[in-house]
DNA sequence: AAGTCACTTGCATGCGTATGCAACACTGTG
DNA sequence: CACAGTGTTGCATACGCATGCAAGTGACTT
């Protein structure tokens, strides 16, 4: 779909008055005499719409160099110049065009972001506060929001048609098609919440396994004998690693039963599973470990609503993220800190590297999370 | 701020290999024959980075207008020099340069989208499916998130540099010098969830005011007679509606009181504001009205487990905008729901008109919502 | 057979900015 | 006073693509 994106007439030039072609338009149409041409009612651009640089020169009178040094750091213009461009650019209302700019540069100072599901507040919490520290060092973001019908390489293609200066994953898996593309491109990619096969692109993530071993082991102290794992969407790094931390420290204890339903990071599919499980009996868990926070609140509604049971008194309960709702009371859950603001930290730390150096070997930055202790599981001596 | 962005080399032409000065690399690197020329790792592209049409025109032996016209919706191309063009620009891993295309056609098919606060998940729903549908019809979307801290002029001046194709603001405010900004430029903006006395820019909304008398009514007719409403933000033209919508129906009834306190739309500042009410004992609810859910959920946990307060039973508790943890079952909030994807319907509805037509009247389109009723206010019966 | 019309194609130009180069102005040193 | 050095300025060009215009090609009508 190389097209001209959304389906407008072609024509362009919409601020072509006159019918005739823009390159008959005399070029005194440029200068600051015919401000008040056709008497439009915008500031002082004319009927050219925003005003350029060289707008700015003509009214300065200087050349059209000079307004550009006069926005471009690090150049070189004398104090005089400057001010008599800013003056001009102040009575015109004059801003440099960032799309043309980039032409030049080659850099768009725009990232991508890409993220499945913000209905997860975690995945929202990562979106707000990685958006509001680009924004603070100059970036603009381009949000790409994926659904599961989105097909994420098709929409993501367009990083590379935008000329972005980098892609962030977040809580997304990279196809490996679509990091070749990037890296074939020179766009740099970052994966946060997610690691890959795929070399050439850096990630910052959580020691997922280490923390899920961690917060296992405090389930099996506190007493509790017969686990069940409600699992994430089972080709992420996340889940797999989150699992393999879970059964790793399963396996160290003896007489713990370890038994698993796959919630996919999803709300709905978590409650369905859970009642499907317990209504079948088969496995009658005393305390449900589930891959992230999201799901767990799911579990645990289900499992004081519909199934009478009490949280942690009945059956204990913890999840992974340390999302915001963890910390409402209605759930207060155990459950272990994924902290965004040392991901983000990260992330802006490689990209900074990356912008300095597009060569530079990337990075894989593991960030400790901790434990956190609330009331959803009964504690060791609680029993 | 006019600045180049965030801080780095302003050399700029990371691809010039040699140390000579662009315009002295002769024509011929640009010719398809120079391809393994330095034996870079990239593609086919040569050193220069990503193909251009010019290489593909060249590649396929045609005019590099040809190329141009290949990816163009509706101009004309034979089906031979398409089919030429396209298998060079598979060779040669071309995509058109967007950037490049945005400078010729004055459109960027981006579309600003500022919000703040995304923690409350109703603004993150917004976020989510707003963004969904203009990546749907082949909009880009540049995220800005406002903080209490920036400066949301400034960096909605942005918005023009980039001269972006619109923007949406989605429950933020307007300040009425960015109105007239973007008014001037030529940028069409459309508030969602908030209304504005600034003319020029279109609006959807739901009908709070209704709403709210709607859901009063409700809360009245259950048979409670001392009403606390937690506001929000205060110069919010949602708080300012709701709070009409609640006390007009109040005084329609004899024998309802009303008392106020002010949550600013927050989590910690509603449970501090609702622990000092209930701690002070002036007034005590027998329901509480909240601006929203996202402090709904704040003050049902405070008076839960703070207060020993049971909800509905000691004390109802109803919110406004159904946004996801209002219908989670430790929540089951009555609510009044603002149709989220009706919003967005509008708001694309809005944006086509303006395409087509930059200088169409602005609309106010207000959706009717509808009573949500849950679990936590007692209803008729149940006294 | 000449004329008409629809469709393609290439040429040339422009979108608004950044930047290498050369020219210049000015300061301070020997 | 000549000269090197430092800082400013304008000129010209390029970034990658879209598009008006004119020229060209066939197909079809009369």
């Amino acid at each position: 779909m190389l097209t001209n994106g959304p389906s407008l007439p072609a024509c362009g030039h919409r601020n072509s008055v006159v019918k005739s072609p823009l390159n008959r338009i005399p070029l005194e149409l440029h200068t600051s005499e015919s401000i008040y041409f056709k008497g439009m009612c915008t500031l002082a651009a004319g009927t050219r719409g925003p005003a350029t640089s060289i707008d700015v020169a003509k009214l300065a009178g200087v050349s059209q160099s000079a307004v550009s040094r006069t926005y471009t750091k690090g150049a070189s213009v004398g104090a005089e110049t400057r001010a008599r461009v800013e003056a001009a650019a102040a009575k015109l209302g004059y801003r440099p065009n960032l799309i043309a700019r980039s032409l030049m540069t080659r850099r768009t100072n725009i990232i991508g972001l890409a993220v499945g599901g913000l209905a997860n507040p975690f995945y929202a919490a990562i979106v707000e506060q990685l958006s509001n520290a680009l924004q603070e060092i100059g970036y603009h973001v381009l949000l790409f929001t994926l659904t599961d019908e989105t097909d994420s390489d098709e929409l993501l293609q367009q990083v590379i048609n935008l000329r972005l200066d980098a892609l962030i994953m977040a809580s997304v898996s990279l196809s490996s098609s679509l990091a070749s593309s990037c890296q074939s491109n020179g766009i740099p990619v970052i994966l946060v919440n997610r690691t890959t096969s795929a070399d050439g692109c850096s990630s910052v993530s959580t020691d997922n396994e280490a923390g899920a071993t961690m917060l296992a082991q405090y389930v099996i102290d506190a007493g509790h004998s017969r686990i069940l794992y409600v699992a994430g969407t089972e080709t992420t790094s996340t889940n797999l690693e989150r699992e393999r931390g879970l059964t790793s420290a399963i396996a160290a204890r003896d007489g713990v039963a370890f038994q698993r339903i796959a919630g996919d990071y999803d709300f709905k599919t978590s409650a369905q599973e859970i009642a499907q499980l317990l209504s079948g009996s088969n496995f009658v868990p005393d305390a449900i470990f589930c891959a992230n926070d999201f799901m767990a609140f799911a579990v645990m509604d289900a499992l004081r609503f519909h199934h009478g049971l009490r949280v942690p008194q009945d059956i204990s309960v913890v999840g992974f993220d340390d999302s915001g709702p963890a910390s409402w009371l209605s759930y207060d859950l155990t459950t272990y800190s994924q902290p965004i603001p040392q991901m983000v930290e990260a992330v802006i730390s490689i990209l900074q590297a990356v912008a300095q150096n597009p060569d530079a070997a990337p990075q894989h930055v593991v960030i400790s999370g901790e434990l956190i202790i609330r009331g959803s599981c009964r504690g060791r001596g609680d029993g």
